[in-house]
RNA sequence: GGCCCCAUCGUCUAGUCAGGUCCAGGACACCGCCCUUUCAAGGCGGCGACACGGGUUCGAAUCCCGUUGGGGCUACCA
């Protein structure tokens, strides 16, 4: 299977501006991070924007943005493909000068219809080779007429084999492969032209990169050896899949770096996780520090078949990596989220820190624990079902609201143990189970079933607050 | 259609390269119990898989062949 590898590797990263960084290029990004901090070497960011049309400058930034926030360092670049269009179409002016490459005048409507009959025959279509045998004169009569042409690779008639980091020995018959093109009619590079050209400029030794580049790689190995190059070792790593085992898409849900981070998912929680979709220590340990990563990463640990991303576990590990952050890391992390709950201006607020603390493990994303921290400093609105159910426990239950409530308006000191005592006195007074006045102030209060310790939360949310929500929530349960 | 890749619990995976220690281990989710004023967190337990069929072998999750299923590629896109 995977051969083993040793000393400093030359790796990369190379995605397209073409829209936010895809979590499976991020995957991408991660192991060859990874790689390169077990090994030794360098990391190179190289960004493809050949394509004009899809390219988007900001794009650019934005995929920059997200490898930082989620802790991928590089050393060299970023380096812009399309500024090396010169180079590119330097090197295949050597190739046809020594007759490695060659001009081809042939229409892509000329060739159409060889390919529909190729595929209809149950073959794989190949360019046939017309240009390649045409005579000197008929070519130089096509250069004075000015025909537009593409560059083609001349392949060599043999199989390419080749150990593939992941997946072991691959190897593609000499049929399948074709002179595929280096040049574009309107003198552009096309993708494998720049990759290869790129990847022998940068001096790249190994390139782990994602499956569906898999059958490109022989092309890809071929262009190397043209060019007179070192072929570097290469590695494809499978797809990520949706819940509906297909290719992750928008359908299912986020598939951005930027969308988890805006959903409060913690960069350290989304590295982690994504390093283990497709990888494993070999042990049982699942959260993983950087350091241990890095400590146990090789190639050989990577498996070949597609995993599905499973927002669940992300979630349960955000949940790991949330509750062990200390208070300050915690009210800096939060701080973004705070003005989608409302809370914009309690930056800073001691109660909001914390309320926070008190929040902190029941929230799985910072989203969520921003969201849950609004009834410390916001109204909130009652449950009717929930309120009704206290009510049918308990008729009387408005009358020890409001006596709970006058015992709190001038309890003094308004901490803890007393809010606890005084609650536990008035429920033993009334011949009521404590249970009965616990749930329905927490009603009260936050509007909610759930949440922390209720005297907890009665201390935290301050006399005012407590004594003004009880007295409301009782009128309002006298109008149910 | 052709070529290439992949196949262990619902999901992520360990085990596969060096066949026996695996009636298959861990994690998420789910269920139950404990803790507990609720919800979480935590602890304990449960449910749950070697896709199928042949072969090789004393012995196969592990090796080989086939089938089935999934995925990728098949551009003058990247």
């Amino acid at each position: 299977m995977a051969s083993s590898l040793a000393g400093p590797v030359r790796v990369r990263f190379a995605p397209s501006p073409t829209g936010y960084l895809h979590v499976g290029g991020a995957r991408t990004a991660i192991y060859n991070e990874l790689l390169r901090a077990s090994l030794g070497g360098a990391f190179v960011l190289r960004i493809e924007d050949t394509d004009r049309e899809r390219s988007d400058p900001a794009m650019t930034r934005q995929i920059q943005q997200a490898l930082e926030w989620l802790g991928v360092r590089w050393d060299e670049g970023p380096f812009l493909q399309s500024e090396r269009l010169q180079r590119h179409r330097a090197r295949v002016d050597e190739l046809v000068e020594q007759g490695r490459a060659y001009a081809c005048f042939c229409t892509p409507e000329r060739l159409a219809p060889l390919r529909d009959a190729a595929v209809r025959a149950g073959r794989t279509f190949r360019y046939p080779r017309t240009c390649l045998e045409l005579p000197a004169a008929e070519a130089a009569r096509h250069r004075e007429r000015g025909t537009p042409f593409v560059v083609r690779l001349r392949m060599p008639d043999a199989e390419v084999r080749f150990a593939d980091l992941v997946r072991g020995e691959v190897a593609f018959a000499a049929e399948v492969l074709d002179d595929f093109v280096l040049l574009r009619s309107d003198g552009t590079p096309t993708y494998h032209l720049s990759v290869v050209v790129d990847d022998v400029d940068m001096g790249v030794s190994l390139v782990l990169r994602g499956e569906d580049h898999l059958s490109n790689t022989p092309k890809h190995l071929r262009l190397f050896e043209a060019l007179g190059a070192p072929v570097p070792r290469f590695g494809h790593l499978p797809l990520i899949l949706g819940a509906d085992k297909k290719r992750l898409s928008k359908r299912t849900g986020a598939t951005s770096v930027e969308e988890f981070r805006a959903q409060g998912i913690l960069p350290e929680a989304l590295y982690n996780y994504l390093a283990l979709l497709g990888w494993s220590p070999g042990d049982d340990r699942e959260i993983l520090s950087r350091e241990e990563m890095v400590a146990a990463f090789s190639v050989e640990r990577l498996g070949g078949s597609a995993s599905v991303f499973d927002v669940e576990k992300l979630l349960w590990m955000n949940g790991q990596y949330l509750w062990a952050l200390p208070p300050d890391e915690l009210r800096a992390r939060l701080e973004p989220f705070l003005a989608e709950a409302g809370l914009a201006e309690y930056r800073g607020n001691p109660r909001l820190a914390a309320a926070a603390a008190l929040h902190q493990v029941r929230a799985r994303t910072l989203r969520e624990l921003a969201a849950q921290l609004r009834p410390y400093f916001h109204d909130v609105a009652w449950d009717d079902e929930a309120s009704r159910k206290y009510l049918a426990k308990e008729p009387r239950l408005p009358e020890l609201l409001a006596e709970l409530g006058r015992g709190y308006a001038t309890a003094e000191p308004f901490a803890v143990e007393l809010l606890e005592a005084a609650l536990r006195q008035l429920a033993e007074q009334q011949g009521v189970k404590a249970g009965a006045l616990i749930h329905p102030t927490r009603m009260a209060l936050s509007g909610s079933t759930a949440g922390p310790p209720l005297f907890d939360l009665v201390a935290l949310m301050g006399r005012e607050t407590a004594v003004r929500r009880l007295a409301a929530y009782v009128e309002a349960l006298r109008r149910l």
